[in-house]
This record gives structure tokens, sequence and C-alpha cells, in this order.
DNA sequence: CGATTTCCCGGTATCGTTTCCACGCCGCCA
DNA sequence: TGGCGGCGTGGAAACGATACCGGGAAATCG
């Protein structure tokens, strides 16, 4: 930038004040300068311009497993939004490890992040919320609940309704023993789900079957054990809800092994709409989320605090929706 | 820092040796640093370092699209190798335009990224090239040729191999009317399957059927477009070979609107294991290859270059591997 | 015991920008 | 004609860290 500023026979402040296009600058100073710097082949350090504006234009992005389709979908709208307003998105993997959330917000926070969208392993977990809170860029809070991060904005989805639906629609076709599987119960999408779980079944005047509710993780692996221990008990399922997409993997793994094919021996419900829902056979009921949009309305949340630092946190919710396929069919008894 | 080397009594410098654990300092000096740091709850900005230095300790991944499993595995194994050297990663889609690769390798460029890896939407965009060719820091290609970079190292799957296996194993069972669907014919993965397909052919003799090749994309529209145009010809194939997990779907949509079944009434094979394919009935043949594998081997070339810069740009290639599964049947004529 | 090395430490320049302040000039108005 | 406001510009002080250089004290050696 020196060079160009001795080239063009400016100073340094009107080079930078011709590339930052500010108003109080003449044309020929512009073109001078802009000449200067094309024959030069200046590029600007955005390292230094980040440590002088103190804003670095990035936005962190911590996230269990970004290969999971979920994540993957989420972190692309984000991304993609926050692309158009300016922003790069650093991304990370917790792998499910409460302790790397923790240690990831605080190389973020050194890193100088503008933002941070998080998806938490364990939205309780001390350490991380203590790191989070250290942080005065802004949060936002992808399908987590943390009453201990007021400042934090947070988008999720309609479990509760969600879930609520799929068991009404199950209950309309005569199941009553109804298995649900889903993750960890302290974070919120399971207990969200639990309750349109026990809603359903209160309106109706009784309760949900306890010991068909699993709550553990959200891996194959769980979904796997988890169905074929309470296949093979004494008064086994008609029907089962799976709680995310690696679930519904262990479920269809566990029920082909015992032959037992959903939509004609079991009913099938399952979370968040994927290739293998959609092309299964039979295919399977969903209930869905538009998660690419749900990444775009935390990039907005987020960009909203980030602009206005007086904007108060928001919580946005988006609606799920009963995709009804051929897993799911009345009983005859 | 500065308050922390007063309120220790030191010197600047000194505080920046204690946190580098320079080995110039005495016991005495680490300690009343290290107590000043906690008591001030010293927070170290990692961009005022990044400028310092002249390393930022991020790398830039520049991907089509994330939400797609191919990728994000990808990015997950070498994310995965990169935090275990202390890099993060930067990510941005390019969502399959080739001018957002070139913006994006321009925009990496100045956020000094100390190492990118790319797969480029097209590997012989020359804009894409430029900027790649005006960055310093060391490149690593994934899945794709790039002559006129040969400062980059490269990380690919032996594509041809395995679907010369894939053919083999059709050719083997009966079928002599393969239809092939793969991506751009501009990308290498395409350039390679096209080779194993005809190796395949050419070893016994003959030439593979060329009116059943389709190069187009790697999206599910052209699976489902081009499998649709090639069984309602005169003289239909009796297997398919799906290039991507994507061009799977379409495949799948066409042949259950045509009633086809896959495994009995034609023949299928697809390219990269995803749930779909292993739980789909019947189960899919699928030439598989390890892609998070693939990411900490991109990731690890990445790191042996940044680290030594005089190391030569290097290729590697993954093996894959033929998954017989229930989708493929010999043929009775 | 003097000379030379080793060990620590402080001061300062520097990384590449942006922003604030001051200043000169021109045009306008009274 | 003198004062005043706005525009355009240059100079310099940051932003927060690191690395070089030099020097004083302690340790080692002949």
């Amino acid at each position: 930038m020196r060079e160009v500023a001795e080239r063009a026979g400016v100073a340094l402040s009107s080079v930078s004040r011709v590339l930052n296009n500010h108003p109080d600058v003449s044309n020929s100073m512009r073109s001078r300068v802009l000449a200067a710097v094309s024959e030069l082949n200046y590029e600007p350090n955005l390292i230094a311009s980040s440590l002088r504006r103190g804003s670095t234009m990035t936005v962190g992005f911590i996230v269990a497993d970004i290969s999971n389709p979920l994540f993957a979908e989420f972190s692309k709208g984000a991304a993609t939004e926050l692309d158009l307003a300016g922003y790069t998105m650093v991304l990370a993997n917790s792998e499910f490890k409460r302790e790397r959330d923790a240690q990831l917000a605080r190389l973020f926070r050194w890193r100088r992040v503008d933002g941070l969208i998080v998806s938490l392993a364990d939205q309780e977990y001390p350490e991380t919320i203590a790191e989070l809170q250290r942080l005065e860029a802004p949060i936002v809070l992808f399908d987590r609940d943390a009453p201990k991060l007021p400042q934090a904005s947070t988008v999720t989805a309609d479990h509760a309704g969600g879930i609520r639906r799929a068991t009404d629609h199950l209950l309309d076709l005569g199941h009553s023993r109804i298995a649900m599987i889903t993750g960890p119960s302290s974070l919120r999408p399971t207990q969200e789900r639990v309750r349109g779980f026990s809603n359903a079944y209160r309106a109706r005047g009784s309760r949900y079957p306890a010991d068909l509710l699993r709550t553990g993780s959200f891996d194959a692996a769980f979904g796997e054990a988890a169905t074929s221990d309470m296949l093979l008990r004494q008064s086994p399922p008609t029907a089962i809800i799976s709680g995310s997409n690696q679930l519904l993997v262990g479920v269809l793994r566990t029920l082909h092994r015992m032959s037992l094919r959903p939509g004609r021996d079991i009913a099938l419900v399952s979370c968040d709409d994927v290739p293998l829902a959609e092309l299964h056979h039979p295919p399977i009921t969903i209930v869905h989320r538009d998660t690419i949009n749900m990444g775009a309305v935390a990039a907005q949340l987020l960009l909203e605090r980030i602009r206005d630092v007086d904007a108060p946190p928001r919580l946005a919710s988006v609606r799920t929706e009963l995709l009804v396929r051929d897993s799911t069919f009345p009983i005859t008894t």
C-alpha cells in the first residue's frame, strides 16, 4: 500500500480512502490510485485491516459433526446467507465432545470472530457456558436452550408440534403401543419431542407408554440397540418414531435383521427428510423441517445483532410438517 | 498485554516470550507473568499475532456444496486432521459456479490463509487458475487435474479401477448393455470413470456402448432425465452405473416411476457408499472410497508443504473397492 | 583472576491498515 | 474585503502482538 501511495504520488491515507470508497475523494485522486493499484498488482491484507478495524468479517460455526446431513444443510444455509453479507464462515467440529465445545468457543473468541453460530454438544456444560459468556460478539444457538445465555439468539424447530402430529397420526391409525427413540434427554429437541409425544396421548386421556420411550444419543448404534431391545420385549411396539436420520439407519438395520418390513409389519416415522427416507421401500413418513432455511434464519438473526449492537436477542422457530408416506398404515386388530 | 506487563513489572517482550514459551525465560519470570495473565483475564489477539507472524493458522476450503455427503465427509476428515495441527478451517461453497471459485480463491488469498484445499467446479477455468497461481500458500486439489497448477498437490481416488471392476462384475454377470451416468466430462472423476469403463470392454475385445454413456452433471435431476431417456430407447440397458450419490437419487426416482425394481428388472451400481445404498431394498452395489480418509490425506499433504516450503507437491491416490450387494444379478437371456 | 560465553531481560522497530486531526484551498455571503 | 464553511489531502497515531538487538549479570574456562 505504501508502494501504491508512492507510485501515485499521494499519501497512504488517500490510498486507503480510495480503496474503502470514502466520500471525501476527488475523481483525479481515485483514478491515479486505482491505476497504481493495478500496475503494482496490489493485494489488500485483510488481517491488518481486521486488526485496525476491530472486525474480522468472520463468523465461527461450531457443530458436532459436519458430515451429518442435518448440520451440513444447516451450515450451507447459513454460509450462503453470510456470504451475501460479506462474511466468511469458520468451521469446527466438536465431535460431540463438550470439552471441544468449550475449547472452540475460546479459540473463536481469540480469533475475534464477529459472531458465533453453535450447536452445543451439551447445552448445560458450565465450561462451555462460561466461555460463551465471555464472548462479546453475538451468538446464535441452533436447536438448544441455554437459559444461562440470555444474550444469545436461538433458532429452533417446532419438534413438539411435529411429533404431536406424528403421534396423532399413528394413534388415529389405531396404534397405541408407539415407541419413540431419540437423543440425549438433556437436549432441547429431545425434550420437545417428549412433550409432543406426551401431549398426543394426554389429549386422548391416556399416558404415553413410558417403557417405549428411549432417550440416549443420536447415533445409529443407539437406534439399532434400542430397537432390538424393545422388539424383543413381551409386548413390542407396533410403531416406531425415530428422532434423527442417524437413528433411522440403526432402526432400519435392526428391522432388516429381524425381517420386519416397515409399512407392513411395523409402522415407522422418522425426523428430517433425507434421500434414504424418500427412496426407501416403502417410503418413510417424516417429520420434516427446512434445515437449509434454518441456517439462513440463524445467519439473519446473527447479522441483525452484528449490525445493531443494541438489537435484543431473538428466538425464531421454524415449523415442522408431517410428510405422510407408506411406512405408516392402519393397524388391524 | 501491556497491562499484563505493567502488572507483572516486566517488559512487553518478556510477556510475549512467556506466552510463546520461548526458551530464554526464567522460572520466576514465567510465574510472575502467568499470575498477571490470569489475574487480568488476558486474552491473546490472534489477529495481531497473525499480522506480525505472517501466518494465520487457517486453511481455506472451497467446495461446491457442503451439504453433499461426499464433500461433508471429506471436509470432516480434513478438519479433524488440521485441528490436530492447530489449524482452523475456513469454509466456502462455490455452488458449482466457476466464477465463485475464482472469487473465493482471491478472498482467501487476501485473508492470508496458510493453505488451501479446493474442489474446483471447473478445473480449467482460466480465472480460477490465475487466482490460484498468484497464491503463494500451498494448495491441495481434491479429485481434480490441473496441469496449469504444477505447484499443487492432489488427492484423488482410483475411479478408473473402481469402475473397471464394477464393469467387469456386470460383464461377468452377462450384462453387455451397460449404461453409465456421470458428471461433467471436463472433470477428472468423469474422465477416469470413462477410462475404466472403456478398458473393461476393450479387455474383452469390444467397445463400450457409446449411446449408453451420459456425461453432464452430478445432480439428481440429470440422473433422473438420463435414466428415463435411456430406458425409453429401442434397446435399453440392462444395467446402470451411477456416478454419484446424487445421481443415484435421480436414477432411483426414475426406476421407481417406471416400476422397475433394481436387482430384479435392472442391475444397478453406484459410487460412494451412503445410507441410502446400504439400506435400500435391495441393497445397492457400490464403488466405495474412504472419503473421510481422503480428507485426512489432503490435510496431511497440505501440512507437509506448509511446514516445509521446499517440499515438492505430491499426488496421493486412495483406492476404491467394489462392495457387491443385491442390486447386481446375473442376466438370464 | 581476567576473558569469554551463556543466560535473561528491556527497548524498539515492525507487520499493513484505518482513522483522526489539522491544514490549505476554494467559493460563498455579508 | 474579511470571515466562514466545506471539500480534499497529508501526516501521524493507533490496533496488539513478535522478533531483533543490545546490554548487564552470572557462569564457565584457561
